[in-house]
DNA sequence: TTCGATGCAAATAGTTTGCATTCTA
DNA sequence: TAGAATGCAAACTATTTGCATCGAA
């Protein structure tokens, strides 16, 4: 039932080569930015910006410019293997798509929580039947405070 | 019990008077451009860009500049007068407090639905209640697609 | 007559585009 | 070896800021 043990590195380029083959699926090439932007999100747990990936990439490969990361990252929303987040405030944050969620963005620190789907479950089927409007999971953004910054 | 009939010009005047007044017990100062700024916002009654806004009142005075436009949507805003939306694609939008309520932002047309509070009251308290999150009623936008632009 | 508001210019942040070159399939 | 991807520069959109001047209270 188990799979044999894995280094976790071995399953994250697991991840990645998995990521890349649906990129050529879909006429896509697999070039050595997209890799090590693939691992780039991987490796980040939370919403990064498209500079903030940019650095991580280039600490690795310093002549992956910044406008290859956008196209990239276009390219990899457009196949649902990135959700782009727009926060309110600063540039817009792009995280792996996982489970179905949503976003509380706080205006004043700027910091992203996460919220499983289930708790907008209810909204998302209400708007739909009342107004047909189709939520996007991982676009859905909620801004406000949180509990550190306050109401 | 009901007021004596007015001109609909007349009630629009008042309720900008109304907001200037606000506007100088908090220390502002009531402007030709804020009057028409007000002018335009009470006139528009879906949500409007800052350059759409500065359009308006460029029509009554043409030397009123998008700068003056800005820095008094943001005085307003601060005075929670206007809600600022962010729609995700394009620019930010303005439109007058009115009632609370929520935005849903189709992201094929553009086209902003305003919902009630009480379609998102659940949700907020819930969010609250789990996260400590205050959602801010006018900030709410919920990002996906219209009726008419499917899923 | 003071201090906030304005106009103008310029700077800024974030993102996109054009084009010649490079590399994948 | 054709067409996709890249690097680089430049354009672009939305917004903010600095500063001298103007005007409301």
């Amino acid at each position: 039932m188990n799979s044999p043990p894995r280094a976790l590195t071995a399953v994250a380029d697991d991840a990645v080569e998995a990521m890349l083959a649906q990129l050529r699926r879909n006429g896509g090439r697999a070039t050595a930015a997209k890799r090590l932007l693939l691992r780039a999100l991987l490796a980040s747990h939370d919403h990064r910006s498209a500079e903030q990936l940019a650095g991580q990439v280039q600490a690795e490969s310093p002549d992956v410019h910044l406008t290859t990361i956008y196209r990239n990252l276009d390219e990899l929303e457009r196949l649902h293997l990135v959700e782009r987040t727009y926060t309110g405030h600063g540039p817009a944050t792009y995280h792996l798509t996982t489970t179905p969620h949503g976003h509380l963005a706080c205006q004043a620190c700027g910091t992203i929580t996460e919220i499983p789907a289930t708790d907008f479950a209810n909204l998302a089927t209400a708007v739909q039947r009342k107004y047909g409007f189709t939520i996007s999971p991982g676009y859905l953004a909620l801004a406000g405070h949180c509990s550190k910054c306050g109401a």
